[in-house]
RNA sequence: GGGGGUAUGCUAGAGCGGUCAAAUAGGGCAGACUGUAAAUCUGUUGGCUAUGCCUACGGUGGUUCGAAUCCAUCUGCCCCCA
């Protein structure tokens, strides 16, 4: 077993730790189980998500064991950390629901079998890893006892120490009780999941590393037995915006939510300063090739961001679409045809443009533009091209004379296009 | 439970009873420049059958020729006291 530990460490994926070195000797000496919890808020993960994700797939690949839970009961409070509001409350139907669109993705970087891995087989030393809600213990969890048991390892004081606490204390936002308790049940989980599978090792975002700690002291204090914490550290672009977030709204795994073309042009369009460290945590290249690629510079560092590309979206959603998109993408933009199997496309009658579309409706209809106003603007500015070629006048009207072949090819601004075709019935 | 405050467009945040589709900043979009980058500059940023019309300033109902602006009430949020 070669030191994942330091592996992770050279990538950039470790901010905090509760100890370094124990943590890289548990780690090269025996299979730890570890866990990470994800937010059930939606039924795809982002690409924020994405460095917890992969870290856990580096520990699997170097035999570790791994436990993804999702906060089904937790998310029916909401964590106050760093949440300048409280979060809307989740039903147990809808978390259960994204639970399933998140755990088909984890499985695409994660082998999370939770048939095979049985934990009362002890016989098998299964690598797989489990999927968990925390519903699953957190519901019936009896007040009294709750408090009895673990409420009276807690401190106060200690709490209210807690930065997310504490900023919400001093900003005079409130914090209601519901929420401040979050601390609490994370810690429980961490318990329960020492408990029952003997989980060594939780991993999370920075901002959880108060909750984090909570739990490790939980542990000891209930089973005296010392468990770890590490922290990733908070990902922001270099021009300080939180990552994965674009025009469009977030880059989510989901290809229904983000094609994966989009996917790939989102690591192809990432900042030239973050080249580097992306191509670290969002690829399993070796730290080699990682280095060589980041020391690119002007425009040689646009291959650095097709590899980059490439790699995430290969993880994300395959090595076919991986291709597809990278077809597109050089179609696209590398002068050469343009790919029409990969663009969007819709299908439109052919008597349609016998009497002529305005070039307004047709621009919002195929969706480069949410309203007419908007087509309005976009040809207006001079962001709208049929077939390559810039149309001005709003006053347009596209007949079959506009027709190539049996299409049209639609732009809006730099790169978005749309492909109509256009169908005799 | 008592007292006070606040509620504006994607976000933050101005808004004198008319000239407010609503200042300003950020964000977004488009154009120029570029490397599908960054920075910078310019334009634009509710909708529509479009020199006008409709919808919007937490909900409802008033006052008024006229309300985002005044009043009442409801709701949410925040603060103080309990």
């Amino acid at each position: 077993m070669h030191n994942v530990f330091e592996a992770l460490k050279e990538r950039g994926f470790i901010k905090q730790t509760t100890n370094a070195e124990q943590i890289a000797n548990l780690l090269a000496e025996q299979q730890v189980t570890y866990y990470v919890g994800f937010e059930p808020t939606a039924s795809s993960l982002h690409i924020g998500s994405l460095v917890p994700v992969m870290v856990m797939a580096h520990l699997q690949r170097a035999g570790h064991k791994p436990i993804a839970i999702i906060g089904g009961g937790t998310g029916m409070i909401g964590d106050p950390t760093d949440k300048t509001e409280m979060r809307p409350m989740l039903s147990q139907e809808q978390i259960a629901a994204n639970g399933r669109g998140i755990l088909a993705q984890l499985q695409r970087y994660l082998n999370l079998d939770n048939e095979i891995a049985d934990a009362n087989d002890s016989q098998t030393v299964s690598k797989a890893g489990r999927f968990l809600n925390n519903a699953d213990w957190l519901l019936s969890i009896n007040y009294i006892e709750f408090l009895r048991d673990i409420g009276k390892h807690f401190r106060v004081n200690e709490m209210i120490k807690a930065e997310g606490y504490r900023q919400r204390l001093e900003r005079e936002l409130g914090l209601s009780f519901l929420e401040f308790n979050y601390q609490l049940l994370q810690a429980y989980d961490y318990l329960c999941l020492f408990q029952e599978y003997g989980c060594r090792l939780q991993l999370g975002g920075d901002d959880q590393w108060g909750n984090i700690l909570a739990g490790v002291g939980l542990v000891r204090r209930i089973e005296g037995e010392q468990v770890h914490a590490v922290t990733f550290p908070l990902l922001t672009t270099a021009d300080g915006a939180k990552m994965g977030k674009t025009a469009g709204g977030a880059v989510w795994l989901d290809a229904a939510r983000t094609s994966p073309y989009e996917f790939y042009q989102y690591w192809i369009n990432v900042d030239d300063r973050d080249v580097s460290q992306f191509l670290a945590y969002f690829t399993f290249l070796p730290m080699d090739e990682v280095r060589r690629l980041g020391s690119l510079e002007d425009e040689a560092i646009r291959e650095a961001k097709e590899v980059l590309a490439y790699e995430a979206t290969q993880l994300a959603h395959g090595k076919a679409e991986a291709d597809k998109a990278q077809a597109a993408s050089r179609a696209a933009f590398g002068g050469g045809n343009l790919n029409e199997a990969e663009m969007p496309t819709s299908v439109i009658p052919l008597e349609r443009l016998d009497g002529g579309i305005s070039i307004m409706a047709l621009f919002h209809e195929v969706g480069l533009a949410n309203s007419r106003s908007e087509a309005r603007r976009l040809i207006q500015q001079g962001g709208a091209y049929i077939n390559e070629k810039q149309y001005r006048a709003i006053d347009m009207v596209v007949g079959t004379d506009l027709l190539e072949g049996d299409a049209l090819l639609l732009r809006a601004g730099k790169k978005r296009y749309h492909r109509i075709v256009l169908k005799e019935n």
